[in-house]
DNA sequence: TTGTATGCGTTATCAA
DNA sequence: TTGATAACGCATACAA
């Protein structure tokens, strides 16, 4: 069934019933009534390919995932998908290894599939940096900014890494604790993880706590298992903390296991804060204290940026979304 | 760019340029080489829209998502993610509703994209059996099985969903408990909730324990908050348990927690048992025991199923995977 | 082995 | 307001 049986059926050109399917004016009521009956009743749709191979483009919004096993990702996807469905563009989800090359990959899938535009979930500064001017589509970095970037087309919506840090680590201060380790990412290879770090510092110093970091910070990914290990590390070097910060929620829980194997209560022994405020910390036990990011928001502005540089031209623009800390469990007082 | 500029660009035609692009015989091993070669240095890629509309169809896999939260189906991805790049087929990944009918999402999807193949992630047999037969692509059903439907192009793969429920509940009974409760999904909805219901009646029967299903199992979603919920429920039921079996680590998780804002101890006052071997359930309080599937089978097989239909139209075949017990710590020993 | 020519389904231009 | 027709980039049947 193509336009050209629609045309037969209804007795118009295919022309006339081209302008009709899409909208478009200069078509009488009769004909456009006659025509959008006739393609009701077969079920009759367009065919992208032809439609796309015209157009030079095609319709879909690309969302490139750094990392298939990143629950912070996950729940981003969920809340983007939801929103998608209110546009008018499909939304093709791609995951790719935490240590591929995500520009690289952007690359190719414009050459592939001609979206509209692209999302990136996660994204390493020197990769755009680098390469980056081999695209030339509106896209949208989420979680790290690209603000230090100088590219037109390249927006970015990301929470304030750097408050973050300097949150969780004021949470702790506040009810008495100086000896804090914490764990995260690798700081010179993931942008996030050196804000948040930064937000850390500040704080330490304001608050006049001591932090080597060679001794109290300990790199590690974003994984259950990347916290556990991290925090084995830390238990094994007997810096003596009374709470650690995670950069993580996943990390915090993965920590937290850790500590209890090594004999550790939380928080009466260890407190353990996180960030994210992702579902699963309202169930572990503790109830995870956290610094939580509004995934619903990160979501929200991500899309409205494209779809505004897609459809007006908007050129780069760069959101900082608030955090929040969200009291639980895992954090004691010891005052 | 396109063929024809290559072919410009090397001396030959578009005809030999399409055919060296398609790893096609009747070339000349001189053509080939030196079409490669412009190929590579001019970074060319075809164009896929012209190439699908020529040939009627795209090359994408679609899969199905049902549930963009569910963590079961997200490891699944990570597994047919890994496993597709060595495919010459791009995976395309679709999230929609829990509610939403992914059949007519289906067919939605087979006129607009014209895939290869379709991978289902999870599925209600009902929505099979009112509207698969639209569908004459090969497909595979995974999670849930498609053997008792009539479509010789709709495979499927499965855990022993039977063997899983009938091994939960015999690890509790030869443990030494009697009294046992049980929350999963709708019965009446899911099939994979039927399957090892049927398996845990099957097993309470052999044992000489007593269930009652009204006021022994409750249904709820399949997330920490559903599994949260009801065992809130279970409890205010009164029913004096020593034993809970969730039908995910999901819901075991939320279940858990549950029981423990009631001031029951895991595993000491109420044993609880899981369903899947997710990540999470080794870094939670305690380890969670469970039975697990194996996600990296049910990658493998699924996609071997689909490219064997795809590639050599292979009829539908149905598969089995088995499961095992995980001993860990949220299960303790009446005896 | 290679080249030429046709058509895939659509949009858009132009003429009617 | 409509209809005819030329592209879009590619694969392929057929001719050379």
């Amino acid at each position: 069934m193509t336009i050209k049986d629609l045309a037969a059926q209804t007795g118009y050109s295919v022309g006339t019933v081209s302008r009709v399917l899409n909208n478009q004016p200069h078509v009488s009521l009769q004909a456009r009534e006659s025509i959008l009956r006739a393609a009701e009743e077969s079920g009759f749709q367009l065919n992208a390919n032809a439609q796309q191979l015209k157009q030079q483009h095609g319709s879909a919004i690309i969302t490139i995932c750094k990392g298939a096993g990143n629950e912070l990702f996950n729940s981003l996807l969920v809340a983007l998908q939801s929103r998608i469905d209110q546009t008018e563009y499909p939304l093709v989800v791609d995951y790719i290894d935490e240590n591929e090359n995500e520009v690289r990959r952007a690359v190719r899938l414009c050459q592939e599939k001609k979206p509209r535009g692209i999302l990136f979930l996660g994204g390493n500064q020197e990769n755009f940096r680098r390469d980056f001017h081999l695209i030339h589509l509106p896209c949208v970095l989420v979680t790290s900014s690209a603000e230090q970037l100088p590219f037109q087309n390249l927006s970015s919506v990301t929470s304030d890494d750097v408050l973050a840090g300097r949150l969780a680590v004021e949470h702790l201060a506040a009810l008495g604790h100086t000896k804090i380790v914490v764990i995260g990412g690798q700081r010179s290879i993931s942008d996030t993880t050196a804000l948040r770090y930064a937000g850390c510092q500040a704080a330490f110093r304001e608050h006049g706590i001591a932090f080597d970091p060679e001794q109290d910070y300990e790199a590690c990914r974003f994984s259950f298992e990347g916290g556990f290990r991290a925090a084995q590390v830390l238990l094994e070097r007997n810096r003596d903390f009374t709470a650690l910060f995670a950069m993580s929620d996943v990390m915090a829980i993965g920590a937290i296991r850790a500590l209890r194997d090594a004999g550790k209560r939380v928080p009466e022994d260890v407190s353990v804060i996180g960030l994210d405020g992702l579902d699963i910390g309202q169930y572990t036990l503790p109830r995870l204290s956290t610094v939580a990011q509004s995934v619903e928001t990160l979501a929200r502005e991500s899309l409205t940026l494209l779809c505004q540089a897609i459809e007006n031209g908007a050129s780069a623009r760069h959101k900082t979304i608030p955090v929040t800390v969200l009291e639980k469990e895992s954090v004691a007082s010891l005052l």
